[in-house]
DNA sequence: AAGTGGTCTAGACCACCGC
DNA sequence: CGGTGGTCTAGACCACTTC
């Protein structure tokens, strides 16, 4: 059974009910149900179903075609479009146990480029964050964040709790980010760091993050090592439209 | 005037409506005409203007508060998310003139690997397509297609013509695909073809692309001139939910 | 309390697919 | 042609923000 009585909106009870249905009784290209019928099984009207499919659509579980009906995608195909997720989640996500180790906490004057991504005035304050990421207790990834003076300043950051949480409790909700991917080549230090040899092949993940507002809450570089990481996404074609 | 007669549905033009108003007369996080007020302006249903916003949110031109109001996004984060396109198409959105030089066109059994990427059979044949991807005439890319025997025989192959419209007119339709983004260090031949230094550093892009109904149709690998070229999108937080 | 977006109903017509 | 999903109407109540 997955009935799941904490459920706030009729969509997401539809939506569990064909979630049940297909990992019970349907196959990959398989028809769903019309909506028309959908209506009469769950006793609601065609938008809530409607609701219920776009959601789970969206997810790639379903696909529709146009006059014709809804069915089920196919199982491989159940990875999904890329979110933003902190490292902790992107880890946990990926069956790791995060930790960190924290190599720098430092008040800095933004350099003008940093200032720029976080739309401050050149020289404004800034709280600097440098950490050893690990996965399973192995090097992983080297962060460095950089936050506005008063968004955290550098005296109330706690090591021990997730960054995210942290800003989250002071009235920061990280809503949007733009991110860069790049190919890079580690340096003496961070191959040190990261116990591989130097000149080893790494990807660079420059992240600038935002409130609902647009307002920068956050500017993230990490350099992951090369061969264990690798970014994965699903994507769709003609984006918006449909 | 952004009067778009040919315009089909009424959502569209109600969004194109949004859309003049925004460049017109508003400035980043100013809020829009609420729902109610934007029915009785176009004369429509309020689900025809939830469509509207929907879709320009969807874009990041909005983004709606529950409670308070829907307001104009910032114009950096206009940046969009990530959708599957073609070298030819990522390249003209760039800016840049593709072009390609092919390497090699053959006939092959597909690997272990390939096949079971293609869902295809282990040996079964499969067209190989290897090209030198330009833009604006300088090396940016080295793409491996890997595309099923029946799909795309290698005789039927037009070197000029663009390979996702070869493949749409034989009636194969991609709309979705799974990529993984790798650090990569070129190797001589690569780096001979990409006119760079042996070793130097690279992405690797590798993408399983479908039709709606989940069948695999392309399997490429792509190895871009990571001076070059980076991978750049925008996410969201919470995908699904909202 | 008033106004906003979020969900939902019970209808309707249109565009497209397959027989 | 009937059945399907896509769009649309004119209402309604709820959850939330703001004052």
């Amino acid at each position: 059974m997955t009935v799941d009585s904490a459920r706030r909106h009729k969509y997401e009870i539809v939506a569990a009910g064909i979630r049940a249905m297909i990992t019970d009784s349907l196959q990959p290209n398989d028809a769903l149900p019309s909506e028309r019928e959908l209506m009469e099984i769950h006793g609601v009207s065609r938008m809530t179903v409607r609701a219920a499919i776009a959601r789970l659509a969206d997810e790639g579980l379903l696909y529709n075609v146009h006059g014709s009906g809804t069915y089920v995608g196919s199982p491989n195909l159940f990875a999904k479009a890329p979110k933003l997720t902190s490292f902790t989640e992107d880890m946990v996500s990926r069956g790791h146990v995060p930790s960190s180790r924290v190599l720098e906490i430092s008040r800095t004057d933004a350099s003008s480029k940093t200032a720029s991504r976080l739309r401050l005035s050149p020289g404004a304050e800034c709280t600097r964050i440098r950490r050893l990421r690990l996965a399973d207790g192995n090097p992983m990834a080297i962060e460095t964040v950089y936050l506005p003076g008063d968004v955290l300043p550098i005296e109330d950051f706690d090591a021990r709790v997730s960054l995210y949480v942290q800003l989250s409790e002071r009235g920061y909700e990280i809503y949007r980010a733009e991110q860069e991917i790049q190919a890079a080549i580690l340096d003496a230090e961070s191959s040190t760091l990261l116990g591989v040899p130097a000149g080893s092949a790494a990807l660079e993940i420059d992240r600038i993050a935002t409130d609902r507002r647009g307002l920068p809450i956050e500017y993230a570089r990490t350099i992951y090592r090369g061969d264990r990481y690798s970014f994965q996404m699903a994507v769709t074609r003609e984006s918006g439209d449909k």
